[in-house]
DNA sequence: GCCACTTTCGCAACAGTGTTGCCAAAGTGC
DNA sequence: GCACTTTGGCAACACTGTTGCGAAAGTGGC
C-alpha cells in the first residue's frame, strides 16, 4: 500500500517476535524431542526470558503453542518444554504437474498428514479442471481435525504469484489468462496462493529439518508424520571445518533448487528468503548459455543449458545430463555462494542418485564442493501448503 | 552474538525507524530540493505524522537532521522541509587499486567533498604501505568540518569483510594475512571497514540517486558536491511501461555490478541489500563456464568468461569483450531478474560507451532488455566510504 | 478586510511492547 | 536437611508509536 512502507510499529514488532518464536518452535517440533524451554527460546531469539514467557502465553491462548512436558533438569528447577500445537491448524497443498493433480494435507508444522492424486484433463473446459481441483481439495481438507487455513498451488511457470493468473500453459491455450487463484478461492471459500513449482519446492526444502549429518533414518516414531520428509539428505562432500554443524539451524541459509522436468528451472533461497526477482521472473536457469557456438535452442539462442541437458536425457545419457546440470550449478554456486544444491523434478527423480553423484562431482571438480541432495516427489505439493503457513512464521513472502 | 538473534525489542524498533527516515531524508537531500515535510515522510515510511515528528525531533537533537526551509503550501499551513545535516558527519573512503591509493572524503549524505590519489609501493614492506595509506587518510580527513565517523577500504578480493584480513594479494606475497582493518584502525584511532572493490562499488551505485530518465545533466548547482555522482546514467533500452518511473525510489531495488579490470568480478544487490553469500564469496562471476570446450583458463577449467573476455580485450577487440560480458550479464539477468546492470572497472571505463552499448545489445537480443549504465572511476572509493555510513541508514550490512 | 477552510505540527493522555526487580516453586548435590 | 541453581510468573517500569485535541499559518471565497 505505502510506497516503501518500511516503518515498523508496535503491532509489527509483536507479530515479528511471535513469528520468530514460532519458527524456533516449529524446528523443535519437527525434531520430535520434548520441545524447547523458555530460557533456550530466549537465548536463541535474542529476547529476555520474561518476554518469551509473555509471547508464548499469548500464543498458547491462541492455540498455536502447547506445553509438551518437562525438560531434564540442569541443576535447578526443570523447564517446561514448548512446541507447536501441530494439530491446531492445517493447510492444503496442491501440485499441478502435467495431467496429474496431487494434494497433500499438512499440519501446522508443515508435516504431511494425508495425500491423494488424481488425473486432470487439461484438454477439457476450464470449468471442468477447476471442478476437479476443487474436489480434490475438498476431499483432503475433510480429513483435517482442525481449521484449514488455506490452499497453496504449485505449478509450472510462467505465472505471477501476486495475481495468481496463468500465462502460456504449454499445449492448452484455453487456460491462458485463467485467474486460478481467485477462481479457486471463490469455489472453496478459502484463501488461495499460487506460485511456480520451483518456488514451492524450495519452500519445502527451506522448511524441512536442517541437513543433518546423514543419520541412517532411525525409526523415530513421531506422531502424525506417516510420510517421508520433503528432502532426502545425501552424504555429499562436506566442506572444510565439518566440526560445527548443528548450530546453524535456519538462520540465513542459502541454497538453490534446480528442477529438471519438462523444462529446466531454478528457485533461489538467499539468506533464508525466497528471491523472486523484480518482475517475479527469477529462476530462469535453463536458458543460460554455456556453449557459445552450441546448438540452436527454441528460445532463439545457442547453447542453452536446458536444450543441452534435455537432449542428453532424451538420448538416455542420464549421467551426461547430470554433468551438464553440474556445470550450471557450478556457475550458480560461484556467483551466489549458496550453501548447498537441491535437485528435483521428474527427470531427476527418475535416477536421483545418478544426478546427485554426477552433479556433486562436477562441483567438486570446479572447486565448489557444496552438498548436493535430491528432493522428494511430494516437495512441490508440500511447499505449496507452506505458501499458506508461511505468513505465520518468519516474514519472507510479502511483496 | 546470539545464534540466530532475530528477535526485536524497543531499541531495535527505534533505530530501525530512525534509519528508515534517514534513508528517505538522504535521498531528498541528494535531490537537492527544499527537503521533505513530515507528512510526506510519514506517508512514505508508513508511520503516523506524529511518530515522524517525535523521531525527527530526536534526530535533530543529535544533529543528524536539520530544517531546510518552508515548503510551498498546498492549501493550508506550509510544511517545514527536513533534510540531512550533511555537514555534521563525514566518512573517508579508500580505494586500493594496483599501485594507487585513492581517498575521498564524503559528507553524511555520501557526497564526495574532496579526493586525492597517491602511488602505493606494494613491493615495499607492509609497514611502509600501511604508513602511506594512513597518511592519505589523515590528510583528507583533516579537510572535514565535522567529526569523521570512520574509514572504509575497497580493494580486490578475495578477502573476508568480517575480519578485514587480506588473502592472496596477487604478486605481493608479503601482504598475505595482513590484518588490514585492525592495523589501520590502530594507527588511525578510527573504525575501519574493509570490503571487496566490487561490493564497495555496488554500495555506491545503490546509494546514488535513482536512475532518472536521462536528463542531459543540467547545471544543478547543489552545495558541497563539486565531484560528479557515482553513476553516469545512460539512456539504455527501457522496458515496457516507461510511464511510471520516479516512485520506485530505492525500495527493494535489484541490480548487478560487473567489474572488469585485472579480473572479472561481480557484486549483487538483491531487493536493496548486498548479497555477500554464505562464505562471503558471492560474486565470482568471471569463472562461469560459457563455452564447454573453450580454451583452458588458469583456474583449471575450460571456457571461463573471464579468460575469454580478457583475451578479447588484450587483442584490442573491445566490442568483442563487451559482447562476451553481455552473454554473462544475460545469464545473470535471467537467473536473478535484476532491474539493471552497472558496469565498472578499469577496462570498462577505458571505453564505457562501447561496453554499455554492446552489453545492452546482447541483453536485448536475449530478450532481457534491462538498462545498462557505467560507474564512475570514483565509485569504489565512494562506496568504501559508504561502508562506514551504512549503519546509520537502512540495516543491510550486518552478519 | 474578513471569515471559513485546510494543513501542519506539537502537547498530553493512552495502549501496548519488552525489561527489570522480585519471589515462590522445584529440582540437584553436598 | 540445607545451600544452591534454575524456572517462570507477578508487578512496576521505561519507552515505543497512536490517538485526541488545539494552536499556528497559510489559501481562497465573499
Amino acid at each position: 500500500m505505502h510506497p516503501s512502507a518500511s516503518g515498523a510499529n508496535l503491532p509489527a514488532l509483536r507479530s515479528h517476535n511471535a513469528a520468530v518464536l514460532l519458527d524456533l518452535l516449529r524446528a523443535a517440533t519437527l525434531a520430535g524431542g520434548p520441545g524447547l524451554g523458555r530460557p533456550e527460546l530466549a537465548e536463541r531469539a535474542g529476547l529476555t526470558p520474561q518476554a518469551v514467557s509473555k509471547i508464548t502465553a499469548r500464543l498458547r491462548a491462541e492455540g498455536l503453542v502447547e506445553e509438551a512436558g518437562r525438560l531434564p533438569s540442569t541443576g535447578g528447577k526443570p523447564g517446561t518444554g514448548l512446541r507447536l500445537a501441530a494439530g491446531s491448524r492445517y493447510a492444503v497443498g496442491v501440485h499441478l504437474d502435467g495431467e496429474t493433480v496431487t494434494a497433500v494435507l499438512t499440519d501446522l508444522a508443515g508435516r504431511t498428514v494425508a495425500q491423494r492424486s488424481a488425473p486432470l484433463a487439461l484438454d477439457r473446459p476450464v470449468a471442468d479442471g477447476l471442478a476437479a481441483i476443487t474436489a480434490q481439495v475438498r476431499e483432503i481438507a475433510a480429513l483435517a481435525s482442525g481449521p484449514v487455513l488455506g490452499v497453496g498451488v504449485g505449478m509450472r511457470g510462467p505465472l505471477d504469484h501476486r495475481t495468481g493468473t496463468l500465462h502460456r500453459v504449454t499445449g492448452f491455450p484455453h487456460w491462458e489468462g485463467v485467474p486460478l487463484r481467485d477462481a479457486l478461492a471463490a469455489r472453496l471459500g478459502l484463501p488461495v496462493a499460487v506460485d511456480k513449482n520451483t518456488n514451492a519446492a524450495a519452500l519445502a526444502v527451506l522448511a524441512a529439518p536442517p541437513p543433518a549429518p546423514a543419520v541412517p533414518t532411525g525409526p523415530d516414531g513421531s506422531p502424525a508424520a506417516p510420510v517421508a520428509p520433503a528432502v532426502a539428505v545425501a552424504d555429499g562432500p562436506r566442506g572444510p571445518g565439518a566440526g560445527r554443524a548443528a548450530d546453524a539451524v535456519a538462520a540465513g541459509e542459502s541454497f538453490a533448487y534446480l528442477h529438471l522436468g519438462a523444462g529446466l528451472g531454478a528457485a533461489l533461497v538467499l539468506d533464508g528468503v525466497l528471491h523472486r526477482g523484480g518482475r517475479t521472473g527469477a529462476g530462469e536457469f535453463g536458458h543460460q548459455v554455456v556453449q557459445l557456438d552450441g546448438p540452436l535452442c527454441e528460445c532463439g539462442n545457442r547453447g542453452c543449458l536446458e536444450a543441452l541437458c534435455l537432449a542428453a536425457a532424451a538420448r538416455g545419457d542420464t549421467a551426461g545430463a547430470a554433468r551438464l546440470l553440474g556445470v550450471g550449478a557450478a556457475n550458480l554456486v560461484a556467483l551466489l555462494d549458496v550453501d548447498r544444491i537441491v535437485l528435483g523434478g521428474r527427470t531427476v527423480l527418475a535416477a536421483p542418485e545418478v544426478f546427485r553423484r554426477e552433479t556433486a562431482g562436477v562441483l567438486a571438480g570446479r572447486g565448489r564442493a557444496v552438498p548436493v541432495s535430491t528432493a522428494t516427489p511430494l516437495a512441490v505439493a508440500e511447499g505449496a501448503a507452506l505458501l499458506v503457513l508461511a505468513p505465520l512464521f518468519t516474514r519472507a513472502a510479502l511483496a
